[in-house]
DNA sequence: TCTTGACCTCAAGTCGACTTGAAGTAGAAC
DNA sequence: GTTCTACTTCAAGTCGACTTGAGGTCAAGA
């Protein structure tokens, strides 16, 4: 019995009680059981609860992840869309690489208007023409 | 007179007559008049929507990128703005980086299960700590 | 002149991940 | 035994960026 209250786990894991409740909704987590009307949970629901964040940041939606966990509570994670997700992932990085230079050089350059800097104009068509658009699956939101 | 209609505008710009409308209602463009009741616009248009599809590529919300268009109409970005951002990015990177080089392990690794693999419970630890969570900004979602 | 079809307006809907609010309940402290 | 308080349920609201739908208009081609 060494089971957690909601709030414990809310508190260990830095989210709202709401948002236990609502995984638990999306079949993301359950509790072990009640003590009165209380949700009380196995101390490994912060690991699972470690893992939905880590898949969140990896830009899984929750009903993929939901899709991950074996009915037995096991994570099933397929390799193939770990590695998929790795490379849209390595996408991503090097376009926000580029647009991150870009934007250095832009808050540097001594142009009167960024419109005049060259390099700024080729981000612009760069960004026109979707080379830098795109950049796929967002991570969430930080708290 | 060499205006272009919306749905010329739409085409070259890739993106939806309907978004057209809505970035108007948002103060972002603005047609330079109408033909009967068509919109008409100022190839310019195409340049200060490629800025707009960069801005949110870069994470500035709508509304931010609307402050950046001084009243007549030049861009007037904040350098220290743009610093900072450049900054977030490329915290968001790192992070992402991290994010990706695990999930390639993870997906190499001949643990049978992910949570007896070392290098996975590390990432989960750090997820759970709040290392790897928190990537900031999302660029937005790929068309 | 008539038809066609692409545009128009305005309100409402969508999506994902939660949050909020109202009304109820039960364990624990007094 | 009563009160307090943190939990409970369920429905509805929020946020950003658009999209969709209904009903209307007008320039251009036949």
């Amino acid at each position: 019995m060494t089971d957690l209250d909601i709030a414990e786990v809310a508190h260990r894991a830095g989210v709202p009680a709401s948002t236990l409740r609502f995984y638990e909704e999306k079949g993301l987590i359950a509790p072990t059981g009640r003590r009165g009307l209380r949700r009380q949970y196995d101390p490994g629901v912060l690991e699972r609860l470690a893992l939905i964040a880590l898949g969140r940041t990896a830009g899984f939606s929750l009903d993929e992840i939901a899709r991950m966990f074996a009915p037995d509570g096991q994570p099933r994670i397929d390799r193939r869309m770990l590695s998929a997700r790795a490379e849209e992932l390595d996408r991503t990085i090097r376009e926000l690489g580029v647009l991150r230079d870009s934007l250095r050089h832009a808050a540097a350059c001594p142009a009167p208007s960024h419109l005049e800097c060259d390099t700024f104009r080729r981000l612009l068509d760069a960004a026109a023409s979707g080379g830098v658009t795109a950049p796929g699956r967002r991570p969430p939101e930080r708290r």
